[in-house]
DNA sequence: GTCTATAACAAGATAGAC
DNA sequence: GTCTATCTTGTTATAGAC
């Protein structure tokens, strides 16, 4: 299907030029057909970028879904860690997904900010909703320090986006090499 | 000066809309002049958006020094908590430059990648090997607990670079907020 | 330094043949 | 569904008057 591979050529397009900077005639170009020929598949280059957001959240809400549901058995850190880690692995094993993700949800086209935004702004309050449900567990049952389960989980995405953030900048595989130790730290502290 | 004024306006909307989301024309009109009065005083766009890159560069690498100096005397703890306030701050103080800042590493325009990015991560590298450094320092005197002190310092900028994501994509003052928290579960750690 | 006028071009989008 | 041809608009950039 037509429609299919030029959605994954714009994908790839998008996530290495954003929006402003892609051209339907590359795109075109690029699956082997001729710039008018989109048209006939999406209305509107909107309509394209739109179209490629919503295979993007759609394949991440099912992968954050099996995760969660994967490690449902584990115990605390356990669990945590390869929530953490899988996240992660996600994002590395496509780094054009993981890039038009990153690029869409920190700047986002002006024009569609409202409608790509508030759906995003929904996934993730579930993400820290489930990820404190976790700490308050972990807490309870004695696995995790004393002390406030949102905030930890906040500390948990936090470090998650700063990885993320760090391995886009990145071509090499540091950052997924270091992730144990990086963990180490969260779970450890610093503290002496 | 009418090419500083250009600069400000400049960084107002590439910080807002990107290299290409941002016309000549539209920063002209907010200047106050005409789109061909630009190039009296930069000779073409890419040069203007060089010239936004090297005033926000400068001024960061100013502030990051100055920060690490007016630390220096402080006990380990206070001084990396400091350092991290600092640099939140520093980003918070003027929301426009520090979206700019996120947006040109992270997105650079494509023609211009090479020439942004070189500088930057020497000026990254030189940061985790600061941090480090501090680190190393608190595990000698046991103010911080025995272990790898990279791993210690690209943990606290992974943090670090968590907490501007999640800044950027929120118009309110949750994440300053709740700095001293997070920071908490950095130190402590999570395990019990 | 700033302006008007214009060149030169690339973009998104449509019409209509096949 | 795909093409060629075309429309319209917006872009960077330059020429030349003031």
């Amino acid at each position: 299907m037509t429609a299919k591979r030029i959605l994954i050529v714009a994908l790839k397009h998008f996530s290495a030029k954003g929006y402003d900077g892609t051209s339907l005639a590359e795109i075109a170009g690029d699956v082997g057909i001729k710039k008018p020929s989109i048209y006939a598949h999406y209305k509107s280059k909107h309509d394209l970028f739109l179209a490629v957001v919503e295979e993007v959240a759609e394949d991440y809400r099912n992968y954050r879904q099996q995760v969660l549901l994967d490690t449902k058995t584990m115990n605390f850190e356990q669990r945590l860690y390869c929530i953490f880690e899988s996240m992660i692995i996600y994002f590395l094993q496509d780094r054009s997904k993981m890039a038009f993700w990153v690029r869409v949800w920190m700047f986002p086209p002006v024009e569609l900010r409202d409608t790509i935004l508030m759906p995003w702004k929904n996934l993730n309050t579930v993400f820290v909703s489930i990820i404190e449900n976790i700490f308050q567990e972990g807490i309870a049952k004695g696995e995790v320090r004393d002390g406030n389960a949102r905030d930890m989980a906040n500390t948990y995405l936090c470090l998650l986006d700063g990885i993320i953030t760090r391995v886009i900048l990145t071509d090499d595989d540091h950052y997924i090499n270091m992730l144990p130790q990086v963990w180490q730290c969260f779970w450890a502290g610093a503290k002496a």
